[in-house]
DNA sequence: TCTTGACCTCAAGTTCGCTTTAATTCGGAG
DNA sequence: CTCCGAATTAAAGCGAACTTGAGGTCAAGA
């Protein structure tokens, strides 16, 4: 059971030291313990940052992902964490990558159209169509 | 020809005229015409409005919106743009898919192991090597 | 033991994407 | 022509997610 000084944990999880201390501001880790002032992580961390990354990329704000992972214990081997939530967000997940793939076909159509203008191109006027319909659907969920 | 005025286009866009101008002020959008203080926008705004909110959901800044679609012009209608950098931009968001593919299976898995903890679950110690591995080379990309 | 440098805390600063506020200017209906 | 309401500007404010800076502590190697 090697610990982690916080160096090594922000090498490890390619974050700086000073977010390291932020996320433990909001709870989102902990430390295991101190040597003397200095904290000592156990490698389980890297476990929880790498869902709080994972977290971030899917847009998720660092609240609502301590919400979701639950209290950051000493042990954080065993977080606690509520499973119809986490459901909850894969949806949520699965939303925002229809939403993406239907940004990407229209990025790749506006790259390739060789119409005159993109604001006769009917084929882009229906994506920007859809797209507005999605962005209006849910504009402040994400 | 008729032309929008700002809270017009808000309306329709679905964002403030505060929104506006403040794009504006970063150079992505601009109005056609004044009617003494007041803009005046063509319709097409609007089609570049739906690019920017698609920009956005994609992740992308202002900043990097503005330097793919290139200058706004009085006449928006034929904005010019980098077909290589769009293609990028669409490849980025094809990665930023793969990566929430992964993420919504790893929630999924984590809402439904019964193992007693996820750092002994393989397929979870799995699926977070992959996500660090993916977070690991383009962290500051998007 | 002494020094050094990594770590500590707390507060303030930064960037992004807007919104709000305050003071002002007009277009257009009556 | 007058007046109202919608628009204008500049500047300040805001929440999120960190970073930076100042001033202090301490573990460990020479």
């Amino acid at each position: 059971m090697k610990s982690l000084d916080i160096a090594d944990v922000a090498r490890h999880a390619g974050v700086k030291p000073s977010a390291l201390r932020y996320y433990e501001s909001l709870g989102l880790i902990a430390a295991d313990s101190r040597k003397g002032l200095r904290r000592q992580y156990d490698a389980s961390v890297l476990d929880r940052l790498a869902l709080i990354a994972l977290g971030q990329r899917a847009g998720f704000s660092l609240q609502e992902i301590a919400e979701t992972l639950g209290p950051a214990t000493q042990a954080q081997v065993e977080f606690e964490l509520d499973r119809n939530r986490i459901t909850e967000r894969a949806d949520e997940v699965d939303r925002h990558i229809r939403a993406l793939t239907l940004l990407a076909r229209a990025l790749r159509h506006v790259a390739t159209c060789q119409a005159p203008s993109h604001a006769e191109c009917p084929s882009f006027r229906k994506m920007m169509a859809e797209a507005l319909k999605w962005s209006g659907k849910d504009r402040q969920k994400i």
